[in-house]
DNA sequence: CCCGTGACACTCC
DNA sequence: TGGAGTGCCACGG
């Protein structure tokens, strides 16, 4: 009870009162709201820590209530309408850069965290392997895990698991279908054509002769390696054993080198 | 180079 | 609780 904006509890307390329990703040409600994408429509279920849920509408039939009890389902708590979105999220989902945009990762492991935060270092336009993911989260071995955690991506699009692509070159699976992983990657100028006619020679690594850095097909710096001075590699350590050196910005694993 | 197979770290029922 | 099951990967033929 306030009295004249002065609280006798608090006053009490001697200040101690002052700030609220993290606790509490959290357990008033999560809104929600449908979106426009690059998926078409979506829905976004976020707290005011930030984003929490994105599934687009076609996964869940154009039912906002499938959606809800999908949330409930997952985080234990009902959903209800908010007008306005949070910072960042409408241009993010349009793929554009998110400035401000927050997401409300609580209540996930560390590995998943990790997982995801090396999934969001991924630039528009280019992909990286479900290994690589591993090895930046720390957890080298943990590949098929890694799997596991992006299969349940909270925040899809926002966190672009549409971006992690198997080793062999082929795309992989995606939550919500890989013609949509391919369709996300393609709107991103990813050159899938390119990529899969390396792999099909069983080149995933692209060296450039005049610098000695060797690449990631998609990364930037591939792709502006001149095709004479361009050399396909199948493994990174033949590229190295080679003199190449790994691109300090796509950063391709080096792998235990041959005796 | 294409296929099957084993191993893997992690999560969930 | 532990044993499935997993959006993969490397290796062997």
């Amino acid at each position: 009870m306030m009295l004249n904006g002065v609280d006798p509890i608090a006053t009490a307390l001697g200040g101690l009162a002052a700030p609220a329990p993290a606790g509490l703040t959290d357990k008033v409600f999560t809104g929600w709201l449908a979106a426009p994408s690059r998926l078409g429509e979506v829905f976004v279920a976020f707290t005011d820590h930030g984003v929490q849920f994105v599934r687009s509408a076609e996964s869940v039939h154009g039912d906002a209530d499938a959606f809800a009890e999908a949330y409930r389902g997952r985080f234990g708590r009902p959903l209800r309408p908010a007008g306005r979105a949070p910072a960042g999220l409408l241009p993010a989902l349009r793929g554009r850069p998110a400035a401000g945009l927050q997401l409300d990762l609580r209540g996930l492991s560390d590995f998943e965290c990790d997982v995801l935060s090396a999934t969001r270092r991924i630039p528009a336009g280019q992909t990286r392997p479900y290994g690589w993911i591993a090895r930046e989260a720390g957890r080298p071995h943990a590949v098929r895990a890694v799997g596991s955690v992006l299969a349940r991506n909270p925040v899809p699009l926002l966190v672009p698991c549409h971006r992690v692509v198997r080793s062999d070159g082929r795309l992989g699976d995606y939550m919500f279908g890989p013609a949509h992983k391919e369709e996300l990657l393609r709107a991103e100028d990813v050159n899938l054509d390119e990529v899969a006619a390396f792999a099909q020679q069983g080149v995933h690594y692209l060296g450039s002769g005049s610098t000695g850095v060797v690449c990631f097909p998609t990364c930037h710096n591939a792709r502006r390696i001149t095709p004479a001075h361009r050399h396909g590699f199948r493994t990174i350590g033949s590229a190295v054993a080679a003199g190449y050196r790994p691109c300090r910005h796509c950063r391709p694993g080096v792998e235990a080198m041959p005796a």
